[in-house]
RNA sequence: GGAGAGGUGGGUGAGUGGCUGAAACCAGCAGUUUGCUAAACUGUCGUACAUGUCAAAGUGUACCGGGGGUUCGAAUCCCCCCCUCUCCGCCA
């Protein structure tokens, strides 16, 4: 969430920001916070004062007491008796004004960055890059939900049995390709300067909190009722938020971690013909980088994760190309978001495979996520994070693209961790 | 799951109702000393909100796992919850 200090001190950068997605009442929703801070700031005084009253009464009955006047403690407690009442009073009314302007700021998103254009939905999005040939396939191309049957590596009838729909299980060099696309993911986030974590897949409530996914999106996440834990959407969550409620030095910064987690997404509502195949699941497998670093570096950072993903669809040679996401597409928590897109041949579509983010001091807020500078001064940090990458519409466009006549053949850098080169 | 013990500042650890935002020690930071390192000495060393300021200093309030309660006054007493440790049970 914003910090209400940065809605006060630069109201109007933000209310443009938010136009930017397509936000009517972007004015009201500001002023709002704005004036519940005004009331949260006016009432906390109040109590603070009368606080700070009642601290030395009781300390003067104290010393009273001490001193053997009794009498004089008497007198002064009774003259006192109303303050309590008076006191509970106050802080309540804070109270409830805290929760109001926390639940006002929940409701606003981040603002666009500068580089971010204005726009309604995904038609707006401007592609900035676009690298490698778009694969000419015969009539006879088959469509990748087609392909895992006929090669019988993918089996989404055996998911619903055990299980349900979205969730397929993947057989022999099915099962194989996703064992060699994780391994091969994480080896080049690796090489670039990425630690690699193994998280839980499972998280608390305050981590749903802490990235944002709570509150709003309880219903895209699987629960467990019984513990009070969400399965996570994405190694997101759990990674960033290791460092919740952490102040950095300098020195230990940035921060580079990567993870591959299965991801679960119960994606209410969202099906159609649209979404056949690998093209949506409720479970998937992602790599997953994400960078904590100084505000003033977060962009070049940004750039720098861009590049790595573009580097790996690059070596898989995928044809692939770069969004920059316009304010109304942009998710909740983002300032900036790039999308890269893969071209499957077969259903003539551009499939996201990946997308990166600056959340500036977005998630920090929450996270209280923080680094002392040069000077003493505690500050917020910025948070990034990009799919490097995410696995089923990879395997969708690598099925696609890539098959013959005689088989399916895969990318060059993935045989060594394959162990074979053609499906067939 | 059952029984017991415990959760205090970056760490160790004192503190059972007022003088404690919190002793002491360690680590950290700044300085003195020093050919360098080490040691010694001196100082400093939490976070948030508010107020104040060009900035700061200063001042007020809150925070001793979380929430509620008792009291003029709570780290200290009471209740609920969470977590950790030990033993037993179960188990990959």
């Amino acid at each position: 969430m914003l910090q209400v200090s940065v809605l006060r001190e630069q109201r109007e950068r933000i209310v443009n920001g938010l136009a930017k997605r397509g936000l009517k009442d972007a004015a009201e929703l500001v002023d709002s916070a704005i004036a519940l801070d005004q009331s949260r700031k006016d009432t906390q005084k109040q109590a603070d004062d009368l606080k700070a009253k009642s601290n030395a009464e009781a300390k003067r009955i104290g010393e009273l007491m001490k001193a053997g006047k009794a009498d004089e403690a008497a007198t002064l407690r009774a003259a006192i008796a109303g303050e309590k009442e008076q006191l509970k009073t106050l802080e309540q009314e804070l109270s409830k004004l805290e929760e109001s302007l926390k639940v006002q700021l929940y409701k606003i998103p981040n603002v666009p960055a500068e580089r971010v254009p204005a726009g309604a939905g995904a038609d707006d999005n401007v592609t900035v890059h676009e690298h490698g040939a778009i694969p000419q396939l015969g009539a006879d191309a088959l469509p990748h939900w087609e392909l895992i049957k006929k090669y019988d590596i993918i089996d989404f009838d055996l998911g619903i049995k055990i299980t349900g729909a979205g969730f397929p299980v993947y057989k022999g060099k099915g099962a194989k390709l996703q064992r060699a696309l994780i391994n091969f993911f994480l080896d080049e986030a690796e090489k670039a300067g990425y630690r690699e974590m193994l998280p839980p897949i499972v998280v608390n409530e305050a981590s749903g909190y802490g990235t944002g996914q709570l509150p709003d999106k309880e219903g895209q996440m699987y629960f467990i009722q019984e513990d009070g834990l969400y399965l996570i959407p994405t190694a997101e969550v759990p990674i960033t938020n290791l460092y919740r409620d952490v102040i950095f030095t300098e020195d230990q910064l940035p921060v580079k971690n990567t993870g591959y987690t299965p991801c679960f997404r119960r994606e209410a509502g969202s099906w159609g013909a649209h979404v056949r195949g690998l093209n949506r699941l409720h479970q998937f497998d992602k790599v997953e980088i994400v960078q904590v670093c100084k505000p003033e570096d977060s962009y070049r950072v940004l750039d720098e994760m861009c590049t790595h993903v573009q580097g790996l669809l690059e070596k898989l040679e995928l044809p692939y190309r770069k969004l920059l996401l316009c304010g109304g597409d942009m998710g909740f928590n983002a300032a900036v978001t790039y999308d890269m897109e893969v071209f499957s041949a077969a259903q003539q579509r551009w499939l996201e495979v990946s997308s990166v983010s600056n959340f500036e001091t977005y998630q920090a807020n929450r996270l209280k996520l923080r680094y002392k500078n040069k000077e003493g001064k505690t500050q917020l940090l910025h948070t990034l994070n990009g799919s490097a990458l995410a696995l089923p519409r990879i395997v969708a466009g690598i099925l696609e693209n890539n098959q013959t006549p005689d088989g399916i053949n895969i990318p060059k850098v993935l045989v060594p961790f394959c162990g074979f080169d053609k499906i067939s």
